[in-house]
DNA sequence: CTTCAGAGCGTACGATCGTACGCATGCCGA
DNA sequence: TCGGCATGCGTACGATCGTACGCTCTGAAG
């Protein structure tokens, strides 16, 4: 062999190369699109690397996930742990949809791939439970446990319907939806 | 060959058992799983027929759920036609809301399979925003055009979250989150 | 009865996949 | 300086994939 061949002990990011390429990966091409061999090439390393590294492919992309959801969870994190008040922990949460909706569709689709392996795998499911847990946690500094999670559920249902509609909610409307799920006892109209 | 080979003209149901058979192994494995042998083994049909009645696998896919899309607008159309005013009105929606995220999780991972494709390939997209489209015509009946937004995407999260939590709202707290979300300038507590 | 057009499928090809295993390599103790 | 060993990877194997193509068979026309 003329090239490097095996490199002798080195590299511990060599792990964190193969997950974040994987993670782009599933991003841009879906799930159903990776494998080792392409995963291996944007990641720059070998092909024997993927098994040497991780044990198999379920393993990493749980791995993959884990990683992301870890990150979502941070992410969360730093909008909701700030606020202090009630009506800031409301334009927390609307920044946060807004965040999670914008640029690319990264997010979405991660958050999909990530949910449509909740709904049939349980070692998933953990995750997400997890991260819902989490971010209740942040919520219920600020309002009463239903609340919280009625809260919860509105912000996954936006951010999804602002990244898949051609015309997503303004800042003013999903404020005033917050402001909504957030009040009790309203007197109907 | 001594089985029974070519049928000559016939079954013009072999298509909709295609159809029937890539759904259910969708909701049942995941897309990243389905194969052309696999959907042929399920639909009890040869694998010479998967290319003859379709043109390839992504338009089998795409025939696949653009069918799912129907069905799922004929749901919505079925509890959202109906109610008469705006009392009703939330009533079917909640019960919509426990419909689709009650029992298995079918409808939870074909429509999260769906949305991750429209993430990505503009064809799938525009079956979502029909979708979404039709659903907003019948909450726009009862509801001003903002608030139908809110709820649509209310029903979204709640539907969700309804089916990847271990404790699911009850339908108290589902009926209330729709109340809230669709009663304006609610004096804040 | 004979013919034949076209509906429908059996099968084979090339590509790609996940994974395991043996070998190359560089580091460390002596 | 040199041996031994753990790290890391090149490669090959068997399985599975999507798809195309030519053959089989049916029903209708005559």
């Amino acid at each position: 062999m003329l090239s490097v061949m095996a490199t002798g002990h080195t590299d511990p990011r060599r792990r964190e190369r193969i997950i974040d390429a994987t993670l782009d990966l599933i991003a841009e091409e879906g799930i159903a699109n990776v494998s080792h061999r392409r995963i291996a090439t944007r990641a720059g390393v070998p092909l024997g690397s993927m098994t040497y590294h991780f044990g198999g492919l379920e393993e990493l992309l749980r791995e993959a996930f884990g990683r992301f959801a870890e990150r979502i969870v941070a992410l969360f994190d730093s909008y909701l742990a700030a606020p202090n008040d009630r009506e800031r922990a409301r334009d927390a949460v609307t920044d946060l949809i807004h965040e999670l909706s914008e640029d690319d569709q990264r997010y979405l689709v991660l958050t999909q791939e990530l949910y449509t392996l909740a709904a049939r795998q349980p070692a998933y499911r953990e995750l997400t439970k997890e991260w819902m847990r989490r971010s209740r946690v942040h919520l219920e500094r600020h309002f009463d446990p239903d609340t919280a999670r009625q809260l919860d559920a509105l912000i996954e249902g936006m951010t999804l319907h602002r990244a898949l509609t051609p015309e997503p909610h303004d800042r003013a409307l999903t404020r005033e939806a917050v402001t909504r799920i957030t009040t009790r006892d309203p007197a109907q109209r």
